[in-house]
This record gives C-alpha cells, sequence and structure tokens, in this order.
DNA sequence: ATCGTATCGTAACAGTGTTATAAAACGAAA
DNA sequence: TTTCGTTTTATAACACTGTTACGATACGAT
C-alpha cells in the first residue's frame, strides 16, 4: 500500500500539517478518492497510522530482555519508551496527542493499541512476586504509575516545554527510578 | 474583550474545533477582521487563550496553603493539578498538546507559563531542607518528576486512554504519593 | 472641528476534507 | 474469450477553514 508508506513519510517528515489528502494523493500519483475507497476518508488513514505507530511501538517494548531482576526491566523498558518516542515522535504525537481535530481511534484500534501495556503489567507482576514491590498494590496501577511518568516526560520533551539548558536523558532516567523506588519494599 | 470570552466559551463547550473565527465572529456579531486587528490571527488568539489557561492554572495551585510538611504540600499541589485540569480541561489541551497545528505559544508567553512550575521547585526545596527529600538532587529534577507523573496521568485521563473500569482519583492519588516517596530519605 | 489611527465589513483567495457522478480497471463466471 | 459485476479511480463541485486586500466606519487626540 503506497498510500499508507507515503502517509507514514509525510508525517514522520513534515508532521501532521503536511498530511494533507491532495499532497498524499499527488505524492503517489493518485487522486484523494483513492484514499476514500481505500481507508474511508481521513479519520480511517489516520486510524492505520495510529496502529502503526503502536505496532512498531509495541515491537521495540517487547524486544526488552527479560533478566532476573524485574525492576531493572522496568527501567530498561522505560528508557526503550522514550527511545522510541523520540525515533517516531510524529507518530507519537498522533498516538497520545489530539493532533488532528476530532480524531478518535476505533474501538478496535484502541483495544489492539491496549496490549502494548500488557508486558508493563506482567514485569510489574513479577517485581510484586520477586519481594521488590510491595504487596496488596495491583500491578495494574504500578504500571500505569510508571507508564504515566514515561508519557508525561516525553510528551512534556516533544512538545519542547521542558526548562531550557537541561540535559534530559538523565534526568529521564533518574526520575523514572526514583518513580520504581516509591514502589519499593523497604 | 467579548471575543476572547467568547472564545474561551466555545473552547471550553464544544472543544477546539468548535473555534472557527467565522463561528466566534458571528457569536459577536462582529467579523472576522476584528480577531486580526484586536489580536493577530488565530495563532494570536490561540496564543492569549494558553496565557489564560497558565493564569487560572497558575492561580490555583499558588492557592494551596503552605504547611510545616512540605511533602504533604506537593502531593495537595499534586492533587489540584488534576482538579484543575479537569475543570478546564479544553483549556489544558490548548496548554499541553497540539490542538491547533503548529500553534507555538510565544516566548514571551511561554516565559509567564513556566511561572507555573516556581510553587513547586519552591516547595521540592522545603522538603529537601527539612530533610524529608534527599539531598544533593536539584529541587528542578525532582519538581519535573512530580510534574510528570501528573501531566502523564492527567492527559491519558483526559484523552481517555486508560484502562477503563478505573477509579481514577484514588489511582491518581497512591501513584503521586509513591512517586514522591521514591525521593524521601530512609 | 479636524486629522490620524484603529477598528470593522465585504469579498476574495488558497487551502482543507468530503462527496456525487461517471469512467476505467479488474476478476470471475459463461 | 466475452460478458457481467464489483472495485477503484478521476474530475468537479460543495462547504468549510484561515488569511488578506480594500474601503468604509468609528473613535480619540490635537
Amino acid at each position: 500500500m503506497k498510500l499508507l508508506n507515503r502517509a507514514g513519510e509525510l508525517l514522520s517528515n513534515e508532521g501532521p500539517s503536511a498530511l494533507s489528502l491532495r499532497r498524499l494523493a499527488a505524492d503517489v500519483n493518485t487522486s484523494t478518492t483513492a484514499v476514500y475507497s481505500l481507508f474511508g476518508g481521513k479519520p480511517a488513514l489516520l486510524d492505520a497510522l495510529y496502529d502503526e505507530g503502536f505496532r512498531r511501538f509495541g515491537e521495540r517494548l517487547a524486544m526488552v530482555p527479560e533478566t532476573d531482576d524485574p525492576v531493572e526491566d522496568l527501567i530498561q523498558i522505560a528508557l526503550t519508551y522514550r527511545d522510541s518516542a523520540l525515533q517516531d515522535r510524529q507518530f507519537y504525537v498522533v498516538m497520545f496527542s489530539k493532533v488532528v481535530p476530532d480524531f478518535m481511534p476505533t474501538t478496535e484500534t484502541y483495544i489492539a493499541a491496549s496490549g502494548t501495556f500488557v508486558p508493563v503489567v506482567k514485569t510489574v507482576q513479577r517485581a510484586i512476586d520477586n519481594g521488590s514491590f510491595l504487596p496488596n498494590e495491583a500491578p495494574e496501577v504500578i504500571g500505569l504509575a510508571l507508564w504515566s511518568i514515561c508519557h508525561g516526560l516525553v510528551s512534556l520533551e516533544i512538545y519542547g516545554i521542558l526548562p531550557p539548558g537541561l540535559e534530559i536523558a538523565p534526568v529521564f532516567e533518574r526520575a523514572v527510578r526514583a518513580s520504581a523506588d516509591g514502589w519499593r519494599t523497604h
């Protein structure tokens, strides 16, 4: 599907505002109607990109190796989260920000995207079983907290609203480690 | 300025996509040109709303009383952060999300907005001086970490991409407390 | 009262997503 | 191979967006 590839390129190279149907159609030598017969419109095209973004994202997160230190595994997942987001930052804003007015993913696509979160919860569960993390805390809650600090820091970074003159990478790691420590058994 | 008031209403009630210049001008019985002579265009109008959003936001955060337990103060600031964001959620997405393509606040407006962050850092400093938080950690970093988990959770909540069937308020508080605990001296 | 600036209305321009209509391409059945 | 039916495509128009040139109006200070 040349259209989808080119849409991904346009999104990555020039951002969401360059992703107009006329521009896209002209780039692959067709007309805008193609988008409607093949996808169903611009929202559906965004849905496909949303899906693609989460596919890449989940692929990379799942690639983090599993060691016998689950808390350290979580840190590595977090670092991978940031790397992946920065690598596909234009996809990231489609996935996690309202970059296109009134765009919402299909519930089907949304459910598929939710799978990205599963390895995090599993690793948290291992940390609980391990005795590293507090028992009697729902692993989804801990996972969500760690996921959120990643999302919060990364989106602030991508939107350029972080204090300037800040070496972000070490700050990110430090923040994630502290956040994980908050769930540790003492 | 009736235009700005109506723009805020439109933004709050119907979201950013309802904020078109023609709609806005018609609602206050004028024409779109008024926006250009009074503000300078739609980006400048958004800039004014961005400013207004941060003004309200900062006002509420600064209203959190200062006790002799700075860590607890930080928790209260965090809870206020969420309350304020949910109260003005359409403003929040203008402030922290790319809801209008290629919109960026003026550096002047951005600097004013940055002031919102100051009370957080000050409270963190008090927690360090207090002996509650680890010394030799930059208060900006700790403040940023706490700010980020608030931002991460709240934006996930506002965008509706949180696991369904979740009582968010207690999860939010639990996550913030754990995140703060991560910076505590043991 | 007059001048100069600021504001406003009308209308047009370029761009967007979307859709009706008709032509073309393709695949399967006769 | 030929025919039929579905899918895909191209053209053009529609309604909408932000923006701007132009002219008229209103307002405030000299």
